[in-house]
DNA sequence: GCCTAGAGGCTTGCATGCAAGCTTGCACGC
DNA sequence: GCGTGCAAGCTTGCATGCAAGCCTCTAGGC
C-alpha cells in the first residue's frame, strides 16, 4: 500500500515527519496524556502507514524526552515532572541572557531592532483584537529572534526543544490570562530597549520578571 | 545502557546503540572528519549488523546536529561551524551559572560538598601524576555534578549534548597545555567554594573566567 | 572536440517477515 | 480453593526486499 500523497507538501520526506509530528502534537496538546502507554502498531494505523516511520518517529520522541521506551514492553508517555515548568523556565532565562549579551557584544542589535518592533507592533494588534494565539505565537517569536540574533545554533537548537516543553506545559497547567498580555507586552518592549541601548544587565533584569510571571500563570 | 550481557551471544539491545555510540565517537573523535560523507552502508558493515540500526544510528545524530543528512543523496559529517567553540562554551556558561544558583537558592550546596571535594582531590592527584585524560574527565565530572545537583533535568539533557560537542571541540581544535591544569583546579576550588558559601555571583563570575581560560586554549 | 541523452550504480525511505521477550490468563494438579 | 506452569498474544528489535531519486560515466550525434 504505498500511497501517493497528491496533497500533502512533501513527498520527499513524508511519512517519517509526519508520524513524527502527528505523535509530539498529541503529546504537547494532552491528547496522549503523561504516564499512558502508547503502542507503535496502533497509532500507526490511525495515519495508514507501515511501523518503520512511526518507530522512528518513536526513537525521535525518545530522545527528546516526550516518550519513554521500555525494552519490548511498549511506550510510554513521560509524565512532566513536577518542577518541569521551573526547569524550563530558568533554562528559557539563561540561554536567552546569555543571546541577548552575545547580540550586545557583536553590536548587532541594529540588525534586531526593525524585526522586534514589528513583532511588538503585531502583539499590540493581538491584545486588542484580544487574540491570544496570536499573541502567544508573536511573543514567541520574539523571544526565537533575539537568540537567532546571536547566531548561537546551540542555543536555537535548544530552543526549539524548550519551546515544545513550555506548549506542552501551557495545555496542561498554564491559564493564560487575558489581562496578563498587556503586561508582557510591556516587559517584550523594555527588552527590545535593552538591547537597542546595549544594556545586557538590563536585558537580563527584565526577562527574570518577565519569567518569574509565567511562572506565576501554573 | 545495559552491560550485563558482556558476550557476544545475546547483545540485548545492543545493535542500534552500538551503531549510534560507534559512529558518534568517529564523529567526536574526528576520524570522521567535518564534511566527509559517510554511508549507512559503508559503516554497517564494519560492525557487521544490518541496515536498520545503522539508519537509526544516523537519525539520532542527524537530530544530535552531528550529521546532515541529505535526502536519497546521502549523509554528511557537520563540519563545525567556525564559532562552534564560543557556541559552546557561551552555553556551558548560562547553563551551569543558572544551575548554580539553583543549588544555592534550593539550599542543596551542602549536599554536593562531599562530592565536589572528592573531585578537586582526585585533579590534584590528576595533575601529580601528570594524567590529562584523567585530570579532563573529573573536570567534567564536577561541573555535570554541579548541574545534576540542581535538579533541573532539562539542564542534564542539554549538558550531554554539549560534552559531545567539546570533546569534539578538544579532539580537534584545543590544546591542552598541562601548565593550565593547576589554575583550572583553582578555579574549580574556588567554584565549590562559592557554593559552599551561597554565593552565586561569585559562582557565575568564577565560572566566566574560567569558561575564558577554555576559549584561550583554541 | 563538444554537447547531450540515457543507462547503470549508488544512495536512502518504506514495507514487511521473522525473532525474541514480557504479560496474561487459563488449565491442571494438589 | 489454591498454586504453578505453560501457551498464546501482545510488544518491540532487527533483517531484508523493493521502490525511487540522484550522480556519473559513457556513447553517439553534430
Amino acid at each position: 500500500m504505498n500511497f501517493e500523497n497528491d496533497e500533502s507538501a512533501s513527498p520527499a520526506q513524508a511519512a517519517a515527519e509526519r508520524a513524527y509530528e502527528h505523535v509530539k502534537g498529541a503529546i504537547i496538546r494532552g491528547e496522549l496524556a503523561g504516564g499512558e502507554s502508547v503502542s507503535e502498531n496502533a497509532l500507526r494505523r490511525e495515519l495508514d502507514l507501515s511501523r518503520t516511520p512511526m518507530h522512528e518517529a518513536f526513537l525521535r520522541l525518545a530522545a527528546e524526552g516526550l516518550l519513554s521506551l521500555e525494552h519490548r514492553r511498549g511506550a510510554v508517555v513521560r509524565p512532566m515532572p513536577p518542577h518541569e515548568a521551573r526547569d524550563v523556565l530558568e533554562m528559557r532565562e539563561a540561554i536567552e541572557s546569555a543571546a541577548a549579551a552575545r547580540v550586545i557584544a557583536d553590536g548587532a542589535a541594529g540588525d534586531l531592532a526593525s524585526a522586534l518592533e514589528s513583532l511588538l507592533e503585531e502583539q499590540s494588534r493581538a491584545i486588542e483584537a484580544e487574540d491570544v494565539p496570536v499573541f502567544i505565537d508573536a511573543d514567541s517569536r520574539f523571544h526565537s529572534a533575539v537568540i537567532e540574533g546571536s547566531g548561537n545554533t546551540v542555543a536555537v537548537m535548544f530552543t526549539a526543544t524548550l519551546r515544545d516543553r513550555q506548549q506542552r506545559l501551557r495545555h496542561q497547567l498554564m491559564r493564560v490570562r487575558p489581562e496578563q498580555l498587556q503586561a508582557s507586552l510591556e516587559h517584550h518592549r523594555e527588552l527590545a530597549r535593552a538591547l537597542a541601548e546595549g544594556d545586557a544587565t538590563a536585558y537580563a533584569r527584565t526577562l527574570h520578571e518577565h519569567v518569574a510571571s509565567h511562572r506565576g500563570a501554573l
